[in-house]
DNA sequence: TTTATATTACTACAAACGTAGGAGAGTAGC
DNA sequence: GCTACTCTCCTACGTTTGTAGTAATATAAA
């Protein structure tokens, strides 16, 4: 795998804005703030001293195309996520995923197509439907 | 004193204290401080300060015995852990548990005593053993 | 060309978080 | 009674997070 420079987690704010980089791939901060959904509206700056950080910390590249700058994502969505779940599930879970995952199963309202994809992971092994 | 803030959330070293309070029970922060693992040592006055925050946050009761403080949680942590969960899965994984227990089932290894728990809770429907 | 608009770069600031020192008050020995 | 220790209470301080304003600049419209 590739190397793990010293990243530090993202804020809760920065996942939302991640959330859409790494959909959207290359994107300018209007970009960005537009596709935001309603509850995480911010004023334009917010959204560019987000990305700013993101790129000082190494999480996303900037790039200027005529005076408008871009920015695209470093960082692979799935390293992020298993980051922050490792260190989710150590912190409230005693460090067990499978009593996350049984926590899950016990409290999330699962419709029968949600169990049937558990329960093809369960059996096939990978999960791809 | 004893005005209540708005329960936020707790943070990283909140947990690991709240964590040790779940199972004590009544502690002081002497107690806590030396419940704490290796990484999580901290000098008592830190551990004093994290305890007085956790009071006026409303997570935690302080009842003085002597000149001793102690400190007992006022939040199952059946509350903490799904607030957090919830949390966690809005930001990570689009607001779906199902994504996150695909994601669990797929990349953490599960010995095949985790493998049966999980089948017996998809089975059984509440999956206590 | 003047004006309105969009964008960047820089600066700011409060709240939360992580971390801890110091003053002062009990208490246990000597 | 003095000393050593311990605990509480109060204060402090750097960093991160959330949030955004402003000055300067480029550009599009009129």
């Amino acid at each position: 795998m590739s190397s793990k420079l010293n990243l530090d987690a993202l804020s809760q704010f920065e996942w939302l804005i991640m959330n859409h980089l790494w959909v959207m791939d290359k994107a300018s901060a209007r970009e960005v703030m537009e596709a935001m959904p309603d509850e995480a509206q911010r004023a334009y700056t917010t959204i560019q001293t987000y990305l700013e950080r993101l790129v000082d910390k190494g999480y996303v590249s900037k790039e200027k195309i005529g005076m408008v700058n871009f920015y695209t994502t470093q960082v692979p969505r799935a390293d992020a996520v298993h980051g922050a779940t490792e260190s989710f599930i150590e912190r409230v879970f005693q460090g067990s995923g499978t009593n996350l995952a049984a926590y899950l199963l016990q409290n999330k309202k699962l419709n029968p197509a949600d169990l049937a994809k558990i329960r093809a992971i369960l059996n096939g092994g990978d999960g791809n439907d």
